[in-house]
DNA sequence: TCCATTATATTCGACATCGAACTATCCGAT
DNA sequence: ATCGGATAGTTCGATGTCGAATATAATGGA
């Protein structure tokens, strides 16, 4: 037999399951919409929405903010470049570096589709107050920062 | 020029940022320790983990319980039954659906897996105090079910 | 200057993931 | 009894995802 988890260890798999299960929930609301409207898939859009409101970067740059491998970023910019919704350009401070930008076409591309996939997910919030809201993002943040932070 | 969002959407969508990567986060320090231990990703540890714990289910039934497609299901089997972890058996009651079961191999398996693995996501929670992961996981279920329910 | 280390990006192989199309089976209504 | 719709799984193609190995370039110290 094994031993009985302690009471601190069956509450943490609660609330992990808990947690789990509400993001994948959402996205399984969010993502189909993103992927027939658009044609994007999650990260994609997190790719187009970034340079949209950062402007260029390199692609360690968009790694950090998306939180994804560098190999899994080359694929999806790949992918993005052969529609021609991004380019990849020399960096000239940094001969190792590519600057990912948006092509107008890219940038047509995710002003389109941010106002639908803000307006779904606004709905899905608005299951939560305004405090719930809060609290929700404050506590998210606070588990966040402290794994990143032991990393 | 785009509208300016509403301070509804605004404040979803940072609470939603917030939530995203706050499990990414989490999830990169889970994975590799899954994978590097025990050569399981995620999912395939989902499945074991709950077979485990409820015995052996229909296909159907795993993909309900983890959030997943079927034809994602279906990949993720095969590949723990090609590794002896899992079986298909025919339903007798009903002969479409495959029971899935653990052997005795995929018993040995999970049972070694599961406890770092709680112990793993025991230290992130740590992070917060009993009443801040009673809360959270409070909001996650409310949320969870809304979405889920409006389905 | 030269070298070890670090950082940027790519390639490759394995696996996850989805939706669409498909087969087989079940089940309820006629 | 049967017929139409729902359900269980599989297959396929496209994409995402990672880690390991590789190539190249920057950087700091001996």
């Amino acid at each position: 037999m094994a031993a009985a988890p302690s009471p601190g260890t069956a509450r943490a798999l609660d609330t992990f399951v808990k947690l789990r299960r509400a993001v994948n929930a959402i996205g399984a609301r969010l993502n189909p919409a993103l992927l027939k409207e658009h044609r994007l898939t999650e990260t994609q859009f997190g790719v187009l929405e970034a340079l949209h409101h950062k402007g260029p970067m390199a692609q360690a740059r968009l790694c950090e903010k998306l939180l994804v491998s560098g190999s899994n970023l080359t694929t999806v910019v790949d992918n993005l470049e052969r529609r021609s919704y991004v380019r990849r350009l020399a960096d000239p401070d940094d001969r190792r570096a590519h600057r990912v930008e948006l092509t107008p076409t890219g940038r047509q591309i995710i002003s389109r589709a941010f106002p639908g996939h803000a307006t779904r997910i606004t709905e899905v919030l608005r299951h939560l107050t305004r405090a719930e809201q809060a609290e929700l993002g404050r506590l998210c943040r606070k588990l966040g920062r402290a794994v990143a932070g032991t990393v």
